[in-house]
DNA sequence: CCGCGAAATTGAAACGTTTCACTGCCGCGG
DNA sequence: CCGCGGCAGTGAAACGTTTCAATTTCGCGG
């Protein structure tokens, strides 16, 4: 193995100079700098990642907390990770993956063995029970989501209320009177993930303002679940004229459902989705939506660690606006 | 922080001892043991992570490879990544996130810098450019999926020849004369990823040896693809009775749209699949499939990866064999 | 030509483990 | 009673960095 040492050698300095030439914490000459750097190169330098933690006290790896088991929103989870992946790269950081269902026990693990420097976890609900634990770390923490009690927590995530409410308003403005929600699976609601509540709220509370009436049906992820769901909303006497669906795993077979039962898009009846841009693209009529700006999230998850990372302390929570694309799926009501 | 140190004075013996009390390397009395046991429970001692990995030039970590950007089969990706990870940890290891799309050039710093012990990588295509930087790597590495050039290394898979020959025995011995195979993306085959191309392969080799027509469609995830894929595959003159589905991302509306176009499904139609056993049960009609073993798979893998560790080398590849489950979506053609 | 301050470089002490070589100690056989 | 083998336990030297404090070098004004 090549050491600091034989680097140091090769380029005929000390072993301190080529530390500080990698680190810059030290103001280095053009010349030895240069002279360093070619060594590094032309021997294929790469310094031990567990020599450089003990002497620093500082891994260069943040723990990543994912949901795995989730059969739900799976497209969406991946997006997450893969900008979060590649934004702590762009900080020279790598990305230790923990699931969440081994709990907070791991994350407190991992800390304490100095496995890594700063904590993300995904999918917070809105009574966690982990987060009283993840509140102890000595280390910075964000979380993806808000919990109930978020104060002194680092939290980012859409502003699910704002989401709920800006939907009634699009259907409201194009003259909907009577609109229903295909939620999430019922599990969700149950075990209070914060998002699926909170978008409720803001699209309830939108429409109550606007007059609108409201059918909300929860719906698992499954064509059975879909079809009964669809009936119940669509049934005459509640003259829905326009969809809101939250719920990507379902998706899919929403419009084949409508079509199938006679409803045109957007002519019969109007449909709105709260869920990534690609996937709302993608329909077989493509769904005016709500984004989920995971890359997005994700990214800021991480600067806010960096920051952490670098002393910073004003936690916060922030909740990114929601943005609709209309791709015409939706139409005033006839 | 509390060290070794702390936990050794604490328990009244010497540092070493500590030590080997962790490691088992060494007999350490009964009383000692536990005394020592004691001790790091009461003072909650976690040893650092990077001093270890220092001194025994081991990290207890492992690199896996994952692709991230694939839209396709996100939740068999998942089984795979859970199973992997779970399986790590019941030996002890840490799972590193490392993208596909970064290349092999990731790996390699990984390895390089001491940051992971072994490396697993997913995903694995037939002319895969990572695999030569791989093969170069001085630890151990497990691949799931198998280049074309395989020798010297460690593959895990299903068998996808041997499931392609599987699929049309099952629809040849229910008298099926003519099928279709709804295939996987045009951009998995292009790029020539090894289980598409090798369930081809048995697929037609196994129609050719039992004189069954074939027709095949490679079918982007997408609706209209879908669409135009059904369209084609149906045309009265090809007499289709049997169809393959190899596709999880079009798997759902197969059977939707076949109902549409007024087939029924098993009796107009007998429809068999090529995904993980939940994605089969949960279609609007329960599909007859051959399982993607993701679980067995990915445990096997890291079961591979620690034996590597321990000094063995008898690198091979390994193929499971298919298992096909009834569960009604085929019948013998009327 | 000398001395001074700033800039560049260096030596050596951490950092927290593992592991090798060694020391005590105990019981047993001769 | 002595010596020997084996078991438990110990001391100290790695492991490859970072970083503090100290030293050398350099340019410049006097």
């Amino acid at each position: 193995m090549i050491t600091i040492k034989d680097v140091a050698r090769h380029a005929g300095v000390s072993v301190s100079t080529v530390s500080y030439v990698l680190s810059g914490k030290r103001p280095i000459s053009r010349a030895t700098s240069h002279r360093v750097r070619r060594s590094i190169r032309e021997l294929g330098f790469h310094p031990h990642a567990g020599a450089r933690a003990l002497a620093s006290s500082r891994t260069h790896v943040l723990a990543l907390v994912v949901p795995l088991r989730t059969d739900l929103n799976l497209p969406v989870i991946m997006q997450f990770v893969s900008s979060i992946v590649t934004t702590a790269r762009a900080h020279d950081y790598d990305v230790l993956l923990l699931t969440k269902e081994s709990g907070a026990d791991e994350v407190h693990r991992v800390i304490a063995s100095s496995r890594a420097d700063a904590v993300l976890v995904m999918d917070v609900e809105a009574r966690d029970p982990r987060v009283p634990a993840l509140r102890e770390l000595p280390v910075p923490v964000v979380l993806i989501g808000v919990p109930a009690e978020a104060d002194g927590l680092d939290c980012v995530d859409l502003d699910f209320t704002a989401s709920g409410a800006r939907v009634v308003e699009h259907l409201a403005d194009l003259g909907h009177r009577s609109v229903g929600l295909i939620g999430s699976s019922p599990a969700v609601y149950e075990r209070g993930t914060g998002y699926a509540t909170r978008f409720l709220e803001g699209f309830t509370e939108c429409a109550r303002r606007r007059g609108v009436t409201t059918h909300v049906h929860p719906c698992a992820p499954s064509f059975p679940a879909l079809s009964e769901c669809l009936y119940d909303l669509l049934r005459p006497d509640r003259a829905v004229t326009g969809l809101v669906v939250h719920n990507e795993a379902v998706l899919g077979d929403v419009v084949l459902e409508l079509r199938r039962r006679g409803r045109r898009v957007p002519d019969d009846v109007s449909v709105i989705a709260l869920c990534p841009d690609a996937m709302a693209a993608a329909q077989p009529v493509p769904l005016t939506s709500i984004s989920i700006p995971a890359e997005e999230v994700g990214a800021i998850a991480v600067e806010t660690l960096m920051r952490g990372l670098q002393g910073e302390h004003p936690s916060q929570v922030r909740l990114l606006a929601p943005a609709l694309t209309d791709r015409g799926s939706t139409a005033a009501r006839r």
